[in-house]
DNA sequence: GTCTATATTTTGATAGAC
DNA sequence: GTCTATCAAAATATAGAC
């Protein structure tokens, strides 16, 4: 009986605690395998119903969750946009960005790149017809249009690059690379701008 | 009602069209989407017992198609291994390979690629630790020896260059890129290619 | 706004007739 | 070896007391 609040009465539960908790279950042992019981005992209330006062359902916590992590890696993007210039330095900001988030939120990385979330949110976007996907892609455009990044389908760009930066953080996020992202990413940027830069 | 079998009697199943209407279904919606009503009602039979003849349970049938799956991979990989002598040769055929799967039996590529499988079958070990990726990951140490790959640690090798394949079959099994894998292998080789070869 | 208690539904699974 | 019939378990969800 490890349980912090045991025998408490009444303990009051947000719902961003809900969220959280969910979102560390989701995360280690996947949507499905994740009941409203699991939730309520990580928040430490005494029935699922308190669950209810917050969320409609299951679905709409992963919902939630799901529009937060893309709103705010959304800004982020934005704000690196903003402050660079060169595709070359976006990117490389983005990258340290999601090496960042692997290894000090490595739960929102999961979320991010490990499962599939139109399993259980059928009804949302894709991940890469959502905000942030959307503009760094249009970083891949006006790389290209800039004559920084080879002439290539802006798509074929992405998806080679994205291809090393993503399959390196999920290594990581599987535990197959056992280090910390930080440890890797100066070599996978280089390998993964090098499959676009114009040389 | 558009169903083959409506109405007939007693119709006979084997256990490998259980299997392949199952890789189908668990392939189009996951595996925890997937009732076994919905593979009695694709094999054509009246009730999940028939089901029960052949398998112990649901996890039984995504472990069989598992190791199938991986059993098949394993030997081709052996046949191209026997055949070619250079890395590189045999990184080209893997390649040549997994996008001819791609195109003709993106259901099994699917359950390799996209789908979670620790999820359901928390008793099989990871993708990397099964004979064929066992395998993939010697060849890459081979080249290394053999100066035909760059030196880096050979997982970093693994990782760049199965990042650019996997994420663009990846994309074109979600649809994101949307013509037939055959049309991006000869580019996707060459990224992936020259983020590990010898210069 | 959490609690007790319960309803509802779904799904995985089995027993025994044919 | 499939069928009918049924079970058991688990999970989602709700009603109403406090």
């Amino acid at each position: 009986m490890d349980k912090e609040k045991e025998n408490t009465q009444k303990k009051v539960v947000t719902p961003d605690e809900i969220l959280q908790a969910a979102l560390k279950l989701f995360a280690k042992q996947g949507y499905f395998n994740t009941s409203l019981t699991d939730i309520k005992d990580a928040v430490g209330i005494k029935t699922t119903a308190g669950i209810y006062q917050h969320f409609k359902n299951k679905q709409t916590i992963a919902s939630a969750l799901y529009g937060n992590i893309l709103d705010s890696l959304s800004i982020s993007i934005d704000d690196i946009r903003r402050r660079n210039r060169k595709a070359s330095e976006q990117l490389r900001e983005i990258v340290d960005l999601l090496f960042k988030l692997t290894d000090e939120a490595p739960e929102v990385m999961q979320f991010l790149m490990l499962i599939k979330v139109t399993e259980f949110l059928p009804e949302e976007k894709p991940l890469l017809d959502t905000p942030p996907f959307i503009k760094i892609k249009k970083i891949f455009q006006n790389g290209i249009r800039d004559g920084e990044i080879r002439a290539l389908d802006p798509l074929l760009a992405y998806t080679y690059f994205f291809g090393i930066i993503s399959y390196t953080l999920k290594m990581v996020l599987t535990g197959d690379l056992d280090k910390g992202a930080d440890s890797y990413q100066a070599q996978a940027w280089l390998a993964a701008w090098s499959t676009v830069v114009k040389k």
